[in-house]
RNA sequence: GCCGCGUUCGUCUAGUCGGCCUAGGACGCAAGGUUUUCAUCCUUGAAAUCAGGGGUUCGAAUCCCCUACGCGGUACCA
């Protein structure tokens, strides 16, 4: 294969959603594995849709994620442009040029009154539609005088320039997942390919961009394909030869059916971003994966699995794998609900490849934010006692407060359960021996109170629970003579205190 | 409405050219074990009559047709 030239086309109108992060990925992968080239173009020819921040969030979102371009409007590169807003003045001529060779006319109907055409026809349960059928009943330069069109024109009058689709023919649109699908132009619409307001529409754009960079392959989301046998006769107007197709399955909510938005994320619970963002209108804030405590390759690894498989049973792979596992054949047909719980056990599988020191770094960070100060020394053994534990980062802090800090409640259910009116001189009897121990050993401790319980013929279970009460306020947590080694035998004992009287008062 | 795409355990999926599929794996779920706690981890299990109905064939999840359902599109948005 010829190295493939691929690109990702968001368009800054907000956050970067992981469906469009999946898209990105699919090309990232595509262009790697055959060594080709992987371009961010940004497709601004909405204004009205601008949102400020939109394009730098996209880049870092993906400098966040590993996923890296050799070309595109933040490294520059030698097809630039990559905004579109930036190329604006390239469009037009390729407009002119579909009118002359007959692919195009000016229409001159206002927005106004093909709404009220459309509205009529859904009165009668039936679709406006600008084309074979309709064109020739409307103000265009099909229906209107050769003079008449100039004066139009020479008075400044707005218009669009619309695709005129050649009568009753079966247009193929090749699709790499999905096979030939076969459209009659007689449902096809005339697309506007050039607003009124001087900027070309997706369409036109998005063609003359692909075949001035030199695409060779257009991978992006199915929502594409009911445009894309335009785009191949786009091609063939132009007379230029059609990049290669490949529509990708649409990312589902959990639950019930429709694609993924925001809102599930919000009703569910978990990120549909991959950086938090705030909105600069609402004001609002969408989570993030990153602010969520995930792995960015976890987020990549999970993603990558939604659509698509390779085949072997491997789940868990690092990007070098995907990429040379990667085929777009291995690409579903069929949309993927997105699974927040699986997402979580890939974040948990991907924490625990990561080394401590890393993980005692990301740590360390959150201490600082609550003013904890801790050798390195001591927060590698944090990591150590409770990595296993964890499925975010932020987990971290959660199952490991008690280290830091007495708690600050204790779990009634098991005091109702194990705490006895003897239990108090027992803590003491256990601090007392604890005390005795120097230096410090945390085996020989474990195996001097195992030996005091048994000697007096004390319930295990009631007395050590009581203890783990005690120093966490909760029956959960590691090794109790782990958290007696890190606490100290002072803190343990003034904890033991604590404990008695407070759990006495209630 | 019209056009297009899709349909294997609850979910993500394996299933190349029909037989090795009494449909495999993973997540989740359940039970047991480990941990005198909880989580992790390990083992086992339940879970898809391959959307439904017709064909073709000795044989179909795999090929053909029909139906149903779901989704996407139907803008001077991308």
């Amino acid at each position: 294969m010829i190295k493939p030239r691929v690109r990702f086309a968001p368009s800054p109108t907000g956050p970067l959603h992981i469906g469009g992060v999946r898209t990105a990925l699919y090309n990232y992968l595509f262009a790697k594995k055959h060594g080709g080239t992987f371009i961010l173009r940004i497709e601004d020819t909405d204004q009205t849709r601008f949102v400020p921040g939109a394009e730098a969030y996209i880049v870092e979102a993906f400098k966040w994620l590993n996923i890296e371009f050799d070309e595109g409007v933040h490294v520059g590169g030698a097809c630039g442009p990559y905004k579109q807003s930036e190329r604006k003045a390239m469009y037009k001529q390729y407009a002119v040029q579909l009118l002359e060779s007959g692919w195009a006319y000016y229409a001159f109907d206002s927005a106004e009154s093909l709404d009220m055409l459309r509205k009529a026809a859904e009165a009668e349960k039936k679709n406006f539609q600008y084309d074979v059928h309709s064109r020739l009943s409307l103000c265009n330069s099909l229906t209107l005088g050769a003079e008449e069109v100039s004066a139009k024109l020479a008075a400044d009058e707005p218009y669009v320039i619309r695709f005129k689709f050649p009568e009753n023919r079966d247009i193929t649109v090749r699709d790499l997942i999905r096979g030939d699908v076969i459209v009659n132009s007689n449902t096809l619409d005339d697309k506007v390919l050039y607003k009124s307001d001087g900027m070309p529409t997706y369409h036109l754009a998005n063609i003359v961009d692909d075949h001035t960079m030199d695409i060779t392959h257009v991978i992006r989301g199915e929502e594409w394909l009911p445009s894309a046998p335009l785009h191949v006769m786009l091609y063939h107007a132009f007379g230029w030869e059609a990049p290669q197709f490949a529509h990708l399955p649409l990312l589902l909510k959990p639950d019930g059916n429709g694609k993924l938005s925001k809102r599930d994320g919000d009703r569910l619970g978990f990120p549909v971003f991959p950086l938090e963002w705030h909105d600069p209108k609402s004001g609002e804030v969408s989570v993030g994966y990153r602010e969520t405590g995930y792995v960015p390759q976890a987020v990549v690894n999970m993603l990558a699995l939604l659509g698509w498989n390779p085949g072997n049973g491997q789940e868990v792979m690092t990007i070098e794998e995907m990429t040379a596992l990667f085929s777009i054949e291995k690409i579903n047909k069929s949309g993927a609900k997105f699974d927040p719980e699986k997402a979580k056990w890939f974040n948990h599988k991907y924490l625990q490849m990561m080394s401590n020191e890393l993980l005692a770094h990301a740590f360390a960070m959150q201490l600082a934010e609550k003013n904890i100060n801790e050798s390195e020394e001591r927060i590698l053994k944090v990591i150590s006692l409770v990595k296993e534990r964890i499925n975010f980062t932020k987990d971290i802090w959660e199952q490991s407060a008690f280290l830091f800090e007495p708690p600050q409640q204790y779990d009634e259910q098991v005091i109702k359960k194990r705490w006895k009116s003897d239990t108090p001189e027992h803590l003491q009897a256990i601090a007392a021996i604890l005390t005795e121990e120097k230096p410090f050993c945390k085996e020989h401790a474990h195996n001097r109170t195992v030996a005091w319980i048994q000697d007096n013929a004390l319930n295990m279970g009631q007395i050590m629970n009581c203890l783990r009460i005690a120093l966490v306020g909760a029956a959960k947590g590691p090794d109790l003579f782990e958290i007696i080694d890190f606490l100290g035998v002072e803190e343990v004992t003034r904890r033991i205190k604590r404990a008695i009287s407070i759990i006495a008062l209630s």
